[in-house]
DNA sequence: TTCATAATTGACGTTTACGTAAACGTCAAC
DNA sequence: GTTGACGTTTACGTAAACGTCAATTATGAA
């Protein structure tokens, strides 16, 4: 049989609260069955999982919760005839396109950052060999960016 | 003289509204002095053009505003003493480790993306060379990701 | 001078993404 | 039989990031 989760299971593999997950239901992320009496409690497939994962992606790349699920879905829906085929290829193309800008805006915060590494630990060495005293004025550029000390990584 | 902006300058530039600006300034991301009668209307100088810049670069990136203000702050201050230098390598180090688990998110997407892509263009392929109807049945995985066409890019 | 354009300061409204109780059901353990 | 641990719904609260008036001032063109 296929595997499940309850919604401690999955809160707890990704971080986040029950809440949370019940409103990524309400948004339409996620459609766990039920189970129980009175069909009360929330049962989560493994395609529930994936989506949660995507969306949680999505979500650390700056996505709002409605252009994750839109995306999502394109992902995941039927594409059975040739112009469905066609305009979902037009899409992953658009898509590509803007992943690749933010590729683009990221290497530029990790170059700047690694200059400011390099001048940094050149003052360091230079301020060490000399006199471990004050050192030159002021700082040269500025690069910007780092997704301040998220809960948990699951980067993949 | 230093080059500076008016604030719908600014505005138009970077696409957003002179509402945001001062939102922006009241969050302490942008000083810009006053001028005219009374000190009325703000000018910004290339300084605050670039911490504009970086801060939408972080936007972009899916920081929030402290977090922006926080990271150019760091990158911004002056850093004249040793203790200071290592404090901020050991920052710099943390942010680039943050920086690198972002690109691994968005390589995923990407790699993803990739495979739909190819899966699409040969099912298209086949449809084109039988017949152009009805084709096989259910997609396969599904990746995510793609800030929903923003205003625009200015990736740099 | 008058009208349009650009700027300013409040101040309240809105959307997103949950947090935070309140109040209750269920089942196993003690 | 009651105490936890886990689950549920309903509903109000909140922080972030602006949007959207309103009321006023200044400047430049017609």
């Amino acid at each position: 049989m296929a595997t499940t989760y309850s919604i401690s299971d999955l809160a707890r593999e990704f971080d986040l609260t029950t809440r949370a997950m019940r409103f990524y239901e309400d948004m339409g992320l996620l459609q766990p069955e039920r189970s129980g009496p009175g069909g009360r409690n929330r049962v989560y497939s493994g395609r529930d999982r994936t989506r949660l994962k995507l969306t949680l992606r999505a979500k650390r790349l700056g996505l709002s919760l409605t252009e994750a699920k839109d995306i999502i879905d394109m992902y995941d829906s039927p594409r059975d005839t040739g112009l469905q085929l066609e305009k979902f290829l037009q899409v992953l193309t658009q898509h590509k396109k803007q992943l690749e800008e933010q590729m683009a805006d990221l290497q530029a915060n990790l170059d700047e950052l690694k200059v400011h590494q390099r001048e940094a630990k050149a003052l360091l060495a230079k301020s060490k060999s000399k006199i471990p005293q004050a050192a030159p004025p002021a700082p040269a550029a500025m690069p910007a960016t780092a997704a301040a000390t998220r809960k948990k990584s699951h980067a993949a």
